[in-house]
DNA sequence: CTGAAAAGTTAGCCATATCTAATACTGCGT
DNA sequence: ACGCAGTATTAGATATGGCTAACTTTTCAG
């Protein structure tokens, strides 16, 4: 029978992620745009992962993940987010690189290494975007928190989460200091999904409705911490940070 | 024209390897081992190795590495052994433990993390085995010093390489305190090949002639240091060891 | 309710990297 | 100088994963 290549994790991490954020049925067409593969790719690889009881899937009638199928996948998106966190405290690679970064070593480590890089983190439960980490059984803590772009004016936040699709995006939401933890008021924000002026920082900034809605914020401190509230991954990192001449 | 794959990479590391070990010429028998696959294997494969102009090769009559292919097969390395002296230094991978590690996560690092990593661990010349990592420009610093298992009765030495090809006995070998750094003396040797009787660090010890041999020594750093000289990498970790229950 | 657009599948092909079985070379010992 | 043992190559097959082109099914708009 076939093995869980590194195709295979990526078919699984795909579709456990468009899962996550659709609907539990994920169609194929959504799957080759997620991984940027054609179709007819998707049906043969989608055919295989059943035949390893890997996922549910019926002609023409979109797939769901199977327990076996879910596990692997979360096991992956663990790799993925303690790696990316790592990368960041410890090494100081930019926030913006982490999750390529990431995407190729999360094929790459195994059980010994996953403990000693959880245990040099220290148990963490969220990577450096502020995304859950996957407990080492598969549970996940939810994302809570609504997007940046629905506050109203006046609303006093803390970013809780910051995506990391695009990483020209995220390059820029960096520069203007929303990262996880930072805290943040609503100054104004202009109707029919109009730009908001945010200060952030002590600074002052104009965002989109777009990048707006790519951040997850909560309410600001100054009302009751919520238990398990948690403000970011922590200081980046303290040396070794990419400076200088960058070739 | 074909990329650069992972498969590449490790025919060409193995070739820069049995190269350097050997003679400059390596027969495809001699890869095969090497790589652990069939000769048929390797001969499709140096067919296509030569097509993109990274070794030669005659039927029956070997292949030598070009400077492309070495090129590539160093920067191989020197991704392996940063990759080994991390692992060691910073996250407390055992020593027995960080080649097979290091084997995985080689063919995943960019120039970036290979910058990182090179400034984290201090522009660092060898590996935990006591292997030099190559410059990035792919200079070589040479492995100095005699085995073990030349030594005569009497003799002092510093231990500046411990082999890494078999992890069993690389494990022992740690376990005796036989690793780059370490001082010794020669207290006794039988002859013919036979056993010799060392003393490291307060306690005695007896190890055949083959463990010996794995085993590179340099003179005693009570005669002049030499230029260059260096014992080991340093400390192992300081923590994040992985320590206690060991599923 | 129907037909065209969208979505999905099948058919057939390509590239990579392996393998076994059969064949061809090389070189060494006598 | 010759044959045989060892080494290497060719032939042909397999497994994985991806693609395009052609066809089928579903869905939705009118």
């Amino acid at each position: 029978m076939p093995s869980v290549t590194q195709a295979v994790e990526d078919y699984l991490k795909a579709i456990w992620r468009l899962s996550h954020e659709g609907g539990e049925r994920v169609s194929v067409g959504d799957i080759a745009s997620e991984l940027k593969v054609s179709a007819p790719s998707v049906t043969s690889m989608v055919r295989k992962l059943k035949s390893m009881r890997l996922l549910n899937y019926e002609r023409y009638g979109g797939v769901t993940l199977t327990p076996r199928g879910r596990k692997i996948a979360l096991e992956i998106v663990r790799h993925h987010r303690l790696w990316e966190l790592y990368l960041y405290m410890r090494l100081g690679v930019p926030l913006e690189l982490v999750d390529g970064e990431a995407e190729r070593l999360e094929h790459v480590l195994s059980d010994d290494m996953e403990e000693l890089l959880t245990r040099n983190l220290g148990d963490p439960t969220h990577d450096p975007h502020g995304d859950p980490i996957p407990s080492k059984t598969g549970a996940l803590a939810p994302v809570e928190g609504i997007a940046l772009g629905q506050l109203e004016t006046g609303t006093h936040a803390v970013v809780a989460r910051v995506s990391d699709r695009n990483p020209e995006k995220l390059r820029y939401l960096v520069s203007l200091g929303l990262l996880p933890g930072a805290r943040i008021e609503v100054e104004e924000k202009a109707p029919f999904r109009g730009p908001l002026t945010v200060r952030i920082g002590g600074r002052r900034h104009v965002v989109g409705a777009d990048l707006a809605n790519l951040v997850i914020v909560r309410g600001a401190p100054q009302a009751s911490r919520s238990p398990g509230a948690r403000r970011g991954p922590g200081v980046p990192p303290r040396s070794g940070k990419l400076r200088g001449k960058r070739r």
